[in-house]
DNA sequence: GGCGTGATGTAATAACCGTTCACATGGAGT
DNA sequence: ACTCCATGTGAACGGTTATTACATCACGCC
């Protein structure tokens, strides 16, 4: 890996635990921390001085790395965007078998993330970060929409000319209902209410009572 | 008003400046001064330190009315919910004049309040508190989503017996519907990015197509 | 192999915030 | 008039972000 090149050879223990001086690894450290911390004690237990802490350096050294607290959080939602989007793709898998089945597999695989995957989703989507300040960060959360917009654009193929509602509309669509599930009923927590079926179930029927409205059946 | 009783006779001046050892409306120049803090600089901006000085007291007066920081964003958040569910209920008016246009008045009023109320709108759903913390923010939000519930029992009752589906599931999709809306779209900066139409008009088509997807025209 | 330099980490510091505590004030009721 | 207690004050503690001058060392260059 690159980083291992850069570790000061007294540092190979693997553990994460600094020896020398230098870290060697302090960027990838603070990223995991921060991890870990949304995962423990939630966004505002997200601390620069505490990521500083667990990697064992100074709270001065991450600025190093990051401009401010902000921007970590940034990387963090960042990289949880890449997950998602390959998640996402291997879901969809250009709609093979089937494409309405893959759909769905789209869908339950927009969940999954957001359970399996707390604390990058919660960076993604909870964090309050300006897609304007971090362009790289908007360009991740496209590339995650455009699998959806990919799907979208396949299932409305299938439909007869007249009346073919706009792919992007429909993509939009399928995203607000499956972030607005994930955000009001598919927490870390467990949702912020109770429900009768799984959220996965209530995404599933609700996508198939819109796509059924589409005219295109399962 | 109850609380000009409480106001001492030399503050009556009206412009919210304290004038004498007590403040006479603290707790609810606090709330105030968090409304203001939330639209002005964001969740972030919020801060005892700075309430107490907009309300000129001092940093630990608000301790004697709110037991910490996040108690005072719950409350802000509760007496959110409670205009919410004004606003739902004023455009549901009991399905008047005809229940799928008042379906689509209440989807309407859903994005209008996140618009024209994003202070609110934050705190209620964007703050991350925790509805078992708060028992009374989860009260007011159960009230506000009584609305959708009871129009989706309305609209649902209107369909043949055989295949009639949960109205409580109907309520939990438009919820989604909406807040996904909402939350990716609908934001107070103009939403977390560009769209080819209005956030209200994409969501009146999602509902639209929704309801034909469960046999219920227009 | 020796050297310099830029990247990386440290210590110290200033400003800010949440929270608590002992104490001060004065409005309301007796 | 007097007391009570809700409300506000000032000081203090520990923690956070961020900046600055300084320390260390890995690497490339000769």
């Amino acid at each position: 890996m690159e980083w291992d090149r850069r570790r000061r050879k007294s540092d190979d223990s693997g553990d994460g635990t600094r020896r020398g001086y230098h870290h060697g690894n302090l960027r990838e450290a603070l990223i995991g921390a921060a991890l870990d911390l949304i995962a423990s004690k939630g966004l505002s237990g997200v601390t620069f001085a505490e990521a500083a802490r667990a990697a064992g350096v100074s709270a001065a050294a991450p600025y190093r790395h990051f401009p401010d607290r902000e921007s970590l959080l940034a990387e963090v939602a960042r990289r949880g965007f890449e997950h998602f989007a390959e998640r996402l793709e291997a879901a969809w898998q250009d709609g093979r078998p089937e494409p309405v089945a893959a759909f769905n597999a789209v869908g339950r695989a927009y969940l999954a993330f957001a359970r399996a995957e707390p604390a990058y989703y919660t960076a993604m989507f909870e964090a309050g970060l300006s897609l304007d300040d971090h362009a790289d960060l908007r360009a991740a959360g496209d590339r995650a929409f455009a699998v959806l917009r990919g799907a979208a654009e396949r299932l409305v193929g299938d439909l007869p000319r007249e009346g073919r509602p706009p792919a992007l509309m429909m993509a939009l669509h399928v995203w607000s209902m499956s972030h607005g599930i994930a955000a009001l009923f598919a927490r870390a927590d467990g949702g912020r209410r109770r429900l009768p079926m799984s959220a996965e179930d209530l995404l599933e029927a609700e996508v198939l009572i819109y796509l059924r409205g589409l005219g295109i059946a399962a």
